[in-house]
DNA sequence: CGGGAAATTGGCAGCGCTGCCAAAAATAAC
DNA sequence: GTTATTTTTGGCAGCGCTGCCAATTTCCCG
């Protein structure tokens, strides 16, 4: 099955080819410990004769040390954990960290077992979005002595450490600014919440903030499958269709508000005279649409670049805020 | 800096528990060899009540047998990229392997370093975006024995699998739909073709069979930067301010091809009446904007899935074409 | 030119596991 | 009940490297 490992140059190989001893080909590979300008040459030159590559199985088992940082999210097509991975990989490369991921498809049973297997490539880190992790998760990272960071949530207790936003308080600005706006009819399309549950955390929040100001919401239609651009413009549809009079949608996310916008687009729907149009994420292409959407941008790239600084840091636990950004647009 | 291991239990803490050798907790945990019911439980246990995780480091050490599937890709922005190793990821977390990755931004200099820092975790199979490689890379990959699958492209020769479909043949079907409507003045817009050398080989086979067509390419515009909706909106209306008289623009992709649709209904432009547009790679958003985008679909998700059995199955060295999915569309 | 401090260097145990082999136990055959 | 098989088991070398320590060489200063 596995393939045997070939072209096994071996670090003895080199320290015989260059007639020096083992610990000094590691030492100067390493650049770490001290060793001559000449000794360097001799074993640069026998690397190069061989074609050695260093194992870094060997030396992570040898050094009971690592430099894997495991990623434990829940899907490669939201371009959401796409940034986090891009602006974290970006550092980790940088410090000769490597990343290894796998996706659960917002299953916490998943999550679980995909921890788990992580947790055997012994990694400095392991990275996962959110709170949200069956007990056995929690107590395995607990257990297992390596940093924990989870990403994109701070309404929680973090086990380690914590970088990205708050949902809630994003939720309660997109209410506020409706409202703002004298919004006051107002609709919700969302996607599978019980999955995501930063997306719940955010429909909620935004629920209390209307009930608070006397304008509770009108009307709500959640698909169940993921969220994407066709479900969006399929889902706002269907609330259209119940909920006649409505001034305003929230959506769970951009690309659920891209498929409403495109869906009002079609239908001759005048925005955001008719009807009003929150999105979730700040994407790049809601500022390319004709109408520029409004939103909140969320710094994703910059949470995955300092949530890999922290663990290349080694810093203590703790839980950041990196806020995020109402952009007010033309479709509310 | 990085972490030392803690809670390290190992397995001869579990055999001691369990009283058994160390062996045979080995063969009980990997469920090879031959051990007996009893002793199986009483490995089992021990397990449970230490909370013993296995060390994959050793394991792969011990047994010179990897399960690591490395991916060095351009980009992580790119949907297309996300979708294979998502494709990818799903059939390796079947069989237990783990995807570990690295991001290159196009960059041959970068893919070299970080296919070299990969080969340095002996990884079962190393996985790259097409076959434009440094020699460098190319040499050190066929040194490493290890297998080496070239994703996305077809044209050229593969250092081993090669799995995806043609862009040449993608480019010249194109330009074939395209003069089968009947369009004579036809543009191109796209982004850093040095970069994208798939996006490069689409553009020249579609010149190509333009000009065996009698309808030469009329007019182009190049952005340096990477392919985005934004700079699709922006290089269409630069090439339209150059070339009044087009009746047909082809892009690079369809994030190229959105932005251009966007501003054309921003502009009134009708499409695809007075222009029309055509995209490349069939993304879902496609679909759901008003006017179905006219592009090809192509088997993201599948080349990865196939990409990862090949390597699971340990197949041949070969080259499968997955082909591609000419949509029609509403917008040429 | 000698003595001591500092810079280099090599040897080797051991990281935690697997693979091999021989020993022990269970089972079958007579 | 005994011997031949077969199944189960444990011991231990060794995967390739790093960390520690002691040995060696070099350098400095009087």
């Amino acid at each position: 099955m596995e393939l045997k490992h070939q072209a096994t140059v071996t670090i003895a190989e080199v320290a015989e080819a260059a007639g020096v001893g083992e610990s000094t080909v590691s030492r100067v590979l390493r650049n770490h410990g001290s060793f001559s300008g000449k000794t360097r040459e001799r074993v640069m030159a026998a690397v190069e004769r061989l074609g050695y590559v260093p194992n870094r199985i060997a030396g992570t088992l040898a050094s009971t040390t690592s430099r894997l940082v495991a990623f434990v999210i829940p899907s490669l097509s939201n371009i959401v954990f796409a940034d986090v991975l891009r602006g974290a990989s970006a550092v980790l490369e940088e410090n000769r960290y490597q990343a290894v991921f796998s996706v659960t498809d917002y299953d916490p049973g998943k999550e679980e077992a995909l921890a788990a297997a992580m947790l055997a490539w012994r990694p400095a880190a392991v990275m996962l979005a959110g709170y949200e992790h069956t007990d056995g998760t929690a107590k395995m990272l607990r257990a297992s002595g390596c940093r924990v960071v989870e990403l994109l949530d701070l309404d929680g207790d973090a086990l380690d450490i914590a970088v990205g936003f708050s949902n809630r308080a994003a939720g309660r600005e997109s209410a506020a600014f409706l409202l703002k706006r004298g919004y006051r009819r107002i609709g919700y399309v969302g996607h599978d919440l019980k999955r995501d549950t930063r997306a719940g955390k955010r429909f909620s929040s935004f629920c209390e903030t209307l009930d608070a100001a006397g304008a509770p919401l009108v009307a709500q239609e959640i698909l169940a499958g993921p969220s994407s651009v066709e479900n969006g413009r399929l889902a706002l549809e269907r609330l259209l269709a119940r909920a006649t009079d409505l001034d305003a949608v929230y959506f769970s996310n951009d690309d659920m508000a891209l498929g409403g916008y495109f869906h009002c687009l079609a239908q001759g729907i005048a925005i955001p005279s008719q009807l009003a149009i929150f999105g979730y994420n700040g994407l790049d292409i809601g500022r390319a649409i004709p109408q520029p959407l409004s939103t909140i941008r969320t710094p994703r790239v910059a949470t995955g670049e300092l949530a890999a600084q922290l663990v290349v840091a080694n810093a203590p636990p703790q839980a950041i805020d990196l806020g995020f950004e109402l952009i007010e647009g033309a479709t509310a």
